[in-house]
DNA sequence: TCCGGTCTTTGCGCTGGCTCAAACTCCGTG
DNA sequence: CACGGAGTTTGAGCCAGCGCAAAGACCGGA
């Protein structure tokens, strides 16, 4: 009985779900009423694919809890992350960026609660719901700003630095506090680390092992948690010649 | 007299340089007589800077001539090429992303000759002409999918592989068929390149210079021209083990 | 025609980070 | 509580591409 297709999980889905998230913060509860209405609410587990790259993008998401990671997996069968998601956000917007296919694979970080509706209500949300359409551009463009930066990151910046800015904008977007430092509140191995910052499984480690070994962070399996953001902010500064 | 605000170049713009292009495409003419009344032409010398990253969008841009980098400089002062701009694209449409300020700086790779207009006529842009929020969008999500690429390109391919698979963008977008060969229409140096492709000047000399040997291109200061195509497409496939 | 600036080429040594290889630890399962 | 799979650590060797250095080629201006 191993469920695949989107079921309601939920016998009715409360209103106050959306009412704070950004795309749909400026409307009436009844209008929120309409758009839950025609939402289908879906579980996924940790690892488990939302859509994959190149499908047809019937259907368009917002993550209600949870993280998802956009990967892109190349002819040779590296994979590469574009982005983390954090929740309260859409995403599979393919129809913002006037495409009707998605442009990347999204799997779950963690276990995730989403919200999905068919595309063909997407033109009818960016008409009726007021800031809708501004919020959803935004987001776009975050995203946008987000992968420039990788991309200045990557050309200009070692493997240490990159690794130390990807830990801190992880506890940045996706932190927990914990009594004594910050954790990542959702499992990331070694490789998921790599694979976000260009390098191998094995470096990664390496300078997981070295920062351990100087206090600034902490690592379990799957786990890390960073206890000194300060000194990694040091490192991910490139030195420039004094 | 060095001109450095906007000015109209041509007593009376005419219809026929927007009815073709993707955003207008679908308007009257009497509706483009509008549109380009309103709007400033100008002329930009190669090398000059048409809006800074970081500044506010007051304006947006169609490129009507000629080609525009966008680049972003570290604080390091180092350049990163992010994308490369062909005639016939809007530009510095901060608007259709949500940023009230240039997420790049754009500069004139060569001469070119562009139209705008003052930012605060977006809105009615978007509503009152059909077809233009969904083109933009389009090249919005063109662009995503182009950055995207890089960052994948980056983190998975070798240096040589980079520089093949740029100089055959470059071709593809901004190539200019000549008699034994296709070759870049705009001035482009190894600089230019190497910042391209996230290497230095000198991998990129010492690589042109080894296709040059090996017959693939020819190139002259800040001209280059591919003979072979195909060699190249060769060269930036990465060798999987056979 | 000479001059200075910009762009390009090439050589050489060095090293960051990759590859290959192996062992170890953790955790869930039967 | 033994087993297997997934995740992690560490070592050793190597090489692509960078940094540094210097010289050469081209181009516009006076």
């Amino acid at each position: 009985m191993n469920e695949h297709r989107p079921t309601k999980i939920l016998p009715k889905l409360d209103e106050s779900l959306l009412n704070t998230l950004p795309p749909f913060s400026m409307l009436e509860r009844r209008q929120i009423r309409t758009i839950l209405d025609q939402a289908t609410s879906r579980r996924y587990d940790e690892g488990q694919i939302i859509f994959h790259e190149a499908a047809p993008a019937d259907r368009f998401y917002m993550l209600l809890d949870g993280y998802v990671r956009v990967i892109r997996v190349t002819p040779t069968g590296d994979h590469v992350t574009a982005l983390h998601i954090p929740s309260g956000q859409l995403l599979g917007i393919a129809k913002a960026i006037g495409r009707d296919s998605y442009p990347a694979t999204a799997v779950a970080a963690a276990e995730a609660i989403v919200l999905s509706w068919p595309t063909r209500l997407w033109d009818s949300f960016v008409a009726d719901y007021d800031g809708f359409a501004t919020q959803t551009y935004k987001t776009v463009g975050d995203r946008m700003g987000e992968v420039h930066n990788r991309i200045v990151e990557m050309a200009t910046q070692q493997v240490e630095q990159r690794v130390a800015n990807a830990l801190l904008r992880l506890i940045n977007q996706t932190g927990r506090k914990v009594v004594d430092g910050i954790e990542i509140d959702f499992p990331i191995t070694r490789q998921d680390l790599s694979e976000l910052t260009a390098t191998t499984l094995h470096t990664a480690s390496r300078l997981l092992s070295a920062w351990e070994k100087q206090g600034l962070v902490e690592s379990k399996r799957k786990r890390i948690k960073v206890l000194d953001p300060h000194a990694l902010v040091m490192i991910s500064q490139p030195k420039d010649t004094l």
